[in-house]
DNA sequence: CATGAATGAGACTTCATTCAT
DNA sequence: CATGAATGAAGTCTCATTCAT
């Protein structure tokens, strides 16, 4: 027995736990769930097959394992934030910031992390993107173009324009699948509405904060 | 030959193929790609697989006509009206509201169109949300919770917290995938500076601009 | 349309059908349940695996539907025996007698009956027969012996001393099963008394019927 | 060294082989050679897997141990019954009531016995007893039927039908078994004359003798 | 002799795809 | 062009057996 109360066995476990883990973070965070097979996080593990169920009953709950360790990973993260005793503006913003880290130390742990959260109402096909991001990239193209011409124009504010779309378009995408996921939760007339001021007049009280930031 | 310019076969097998594609939406948006099969298809279609495999050479490729089918109604809508010529600040205001339709009349269409936009990267795997939707559900809480106190002690403008929440996290993680994607595009800290100047702020010049809404 | 109401399409299916559980039959009454493979039964019977899952959804209903094609092919023997309008010594020896037919028409079918019903309170194992055999026939060498020379000593009459030895062996043991299986039926010790007495002077009224049989 | 000739080790081992075969009987006889893990014994025996393999080269040769021991303790009631210096009817009375106390004692072990002896030719599979029960109950019930209404009518003596009904039908597959299995030994048309021989009238050389059981 | 983690062959089952009718 | 029976590769999972400690 060591201080940590594992025996040299049960930490010998843990660590193997933790390598299948990882190998399947990497294989199922490329390729995702259905298109990564046993054998192949076998294989990725260093580990046999039957060893792989030996640490969990089934692909899936192997998944499930997974998914609940990277969302503890970024839950570690934010809510201390949002914890902490601080004035809302600078917990906010640290908020905002502490994505920095979460994007550079964890990406495909967020990557996971989000597939889960963001729509896990779909099981997503083969990879289609070629196919259908020419379409999006013309209208995010074209939603770009109207706010620099905005600016431009002195219509809108001098903004990060492809920040900006990127923001509306996920914006409206979120309260789509929302709004059809929930939809008791928030009327879409109003949803959409106070989208609009949200976007146009951010959360900030008056200009002059914008100091601040 | 008709005005269409197409024979009555032709017409017919344009028609049989929407069948299949309509039969293929219902079934792939709501239990996704690898959990539905060839056989369902026919049968939901009424067609045989080997009819099928007349129309789409492989699963794949019936999916991808499906995606970009979906992707073409969504664009039909968006693209006119960012084409129009108005104020641009209409057009955003019109491009946000025609979201409302988009969710009445397509749910199903939009949520197979987006799970490939959004993140076509990751192919998902069985129903975990219980199991995250719980860590997500306190991170949206908290984050809440320091929107509506903030606006109780006059930091922020009162605005809905929902929306906002939902906001925030929606261009955040849509950051993090692109950030992740395509690192290329933005440095990361720009990107956050970015978002929080507008989350701050929104775009609108002056706060007078608000009575449009 | 044929007179069996049955189109060529369905009557082919059926003789498919009846391949597959031929060439399950000779396969199962060999080796057992478990000793056969699905891949074994698909070559055996000249179709693929996925044919064979075709007619039935597992190897279990598989087995299940040999088993009743057995059992009725049996039952439609042995029943109209029972049920014909005769003295009942009559039906008693036609019912004996009819299992020449079954001996000789369906060894492997009635193998696979008899397995069922006489102890499908076992999954058996391996073949180890030649072990236990042994001991098994020092026992009825044993117990023949004893009915010889009884027979010699002039206190048993004289029947074949072999033919007594299996049915002594049969009784017993399928009592003992019954007894263990259903203890509620009879008391052992009634049984064993009634076996002893039907074992002694048979079911015949007087010596003077033997002449009959 | 003991008087027994064993050292203490030696005496230990054996020991522990009877705690494991114990463990393997409990578990074997009521699920099968094959619905049975080398796992499930080492936990039921409170070993270890790699402890059995060095008591028993094999899975089945543990089982083929567990046979013989079983084999052993049936023959050990049975042999000085029928060795025993005595009057042919008596041995063969006292060796059907044997099975009493073999019943009563151990009914697991010879469960597992009979089910290697009776048909060692069939390794069972699932449970489809609930299928073919109601066919072989149909048979027994009509069986039984024609043995009643036979007594009522005076052509038969009056005995248990349920136990001539059990008896008969075990006569009946045991030869049959028999038959199939070595048809050298006797010929149909000899077996079955002389079962409905053996079946009429019994071994008792008078009625007189009846007393005497 | 005891342990139990690790192995990997092999079992069952599914399903995209083909092709003769 | 329509059909759907047939195919068989590939996937998930089990379990007898080994071997380093």
């Amino acid at each position: 027995m060591t201080k940590t109360g594992l025996s040299r066995k049960e930490r010998e476990r843990l660590l193997h736990k933790e390598d299948i883990l990882t190998a399947a973070l990497k294989l199922f965070s490329d390729r995702g769930f259905h298109n990564v097979s046993m054998q192949e996080i076998a294989e990725q593990s260093e580990f046999s097959v039957g060893t792989l169920y030996k640490f969990f009953e089934s692909k899936e709950s192997l998944f499930a394992a997974l998914i609940r360790s990277c969302a503890n990973r970024v839950s570690d993260i934010l809510i201390p934030i949002l914890d902490e005793k601080a004035d809302e503006k600078q917990k906010i913003i640290s908020y905002i910031e502490s994505h920095k880290r979460i994007i550079e130390e964890y990406a495909s742990s967020i990557r996971l992390y989000l597939s889960q959260n963001l729509q896990s109402v779909l099981t997503l096909g083969p990879d289609v993107e070629p196919e259908t991001d020419a379409v999006r990239e013309v209208i995010r193209q074209k939603l770009s173009d109207v706010f620099e011409s905005g600016m431009r124009n002195g219509i809108f504010k001098s903004v990060d324009p492809w920040i900006t779309t990127l923001s509306l378009s996920a914006i409206l995408e979120s309260f789509i699948f929302s709004a059809i996921k929930s939809p008791e939760k928030i009327s879409i007339d109003d949803g959409i509405s106070r989208i609009k001021e949200l976007f146009f007049t951010g959360i900030a009280k008056s200009l002059s904060v914008q100091n601040d930031i």
